[in-house]
DNA sequence: ATACTTGCAAATACTTTGCACTCCG
DNA sequence: CGGAGTGCAAAGTATTTGCAAGTAT
C-alpha cells in the first residue's frame, strides 16, 4: 500500500507501540470509504470481526487522535480525523438518512473567531450540522 | 399558572387529544429551569419518576416539537425547541462542563443559507457547538 | 365512561470486563 | 521470545415492550 494516509495511520500506531493487525487495517479502510459511520453500521461492514475488538479499537483510535466521535441527530457517527482530511461540516438528510460534507466555509469560520473573542472564549474546536432533505428525497417526494 | 410558556405547552398537548400530566409537568418544568441536561440528569432531578415514563415523554416531546436533543460534550442533551426560547448555538467548556448560550448570530445563519442553496439543499434546521475553555477556567489555569 | 398514561416486570439491546490463546515485531 | 491484541464468555448498563391499574378529559 502507497497509500500516503495509510503510511500517517500506520505511523500514528507503531510511533506509540501498537501493531498494526487486521481489525485496524480494516477499520481504518472503512473509515476512508465513508463520509461518517455509526457503530452499528461499522459492526455490519466488519463482520467478521468481534464487536468486543471493534470497540477497543475505536477507543485507541480516538486516544491517538485517528477518529473523531460525532453526534449527529440522536446518533454517535465515526469518521477520521482532521489529520486524515480537511475540516468540514455535515448535512443529514432526516429522510433517508445520507450525510454530505459540507466543504470549509471561511466566512462562517471567520465569524466563528470573532464571536468567541468578543466574549472572551477559548475555542479549541467546534461543529456544525445542517438537518434537511437531500436532493434526492426532494426529488422523490414530488412523484 | 398564567406563564404563557405552559400554556402554548399544553396546547402543544392537548390539541393532539394527549393528557396533561404530572410527569409530563415536571419534565418541562425542568427543561424550563436548566438549558440543556442529559437524560441521566433528568432521570436525577426526575427520580420520583419511572425511568420508562421518562424515555416515552421524551419521545413525545421531541415528536411533538417540544424538545430537541443536541450534541454537546460528548453526551447527548435535551432542550426545549425554538418554540420555547430564541434560536441559539452553545458553547461547552470542556474543562467544567458548563454550557453558555450563544445568541443568534445573523452572519453565519445568512451564510448557512446560502450555502444550502447553492447544493440544493433543503435544510429545516442546524446546530452549532463549539467547544474550548471558558473565561473562568482560563483565568484559573493561569494561577 | 373511556381513552390515554403510568409504573412494574421482564425482555432486548448495548457496552464493558476478565482471561486464555494468538499474533506482531 | 515477549508484550500487545483478539475473541469468547459473562457481567453490567441502558433502553424497549407488555400489561394491569390509575388518571385526565
Amino acid at each position: 500500500m502507497a497509500d500516503p494516509e495509510f503510511r500517517r495511520f500506520k505511523k500514528l500506531l507503531t510511533s506509540k507501540g501498537y501493531f498494526m493487525t487486521k481489525p485496524r487495517m480494516r477499520l481504518f479502510g472503512l473509515l476512508q470509504k465513508h463520509p461518517a459511520l455509526t457503530f452499528k453500521q461499522l459492526l455490519t461492514l466488519n463482520h467478521q470481526h468481534d464487536p468486543v475488538t471493534l470497540y477497543r479499537n475505536i477507543e485507541l483510535f480516538e486516544s491517538l487522535g485517528i477518529i473523531n466521535k460525532l453526534r449527529l441527530g440522536w446518533e454517535t457517527k465515526i469518521e477520521l480525523s482532521d489529520v486524515f482530511q480537511h475540516h468540514h461540516h455535515h448535512f443529514t438528510c432526516v429522510t433517508c438518512g445520507r450525510i454530505i460534507t459540507l466543504k470549509e466555509n471561511i466566512i462562517i469560520e471567520n465569524q466563528i473567531k470573532n464571536l468567541t473573542k468578543q466574549l472572551s472564549l477559548k475555542a479549541t474546536d467546534h461543529q456544525l450540522e445542517i438537518r434537511g432533505i437531500c436532493p434526492t428525497c426532494q426529488r422523490k417526494g414530488k412523484e
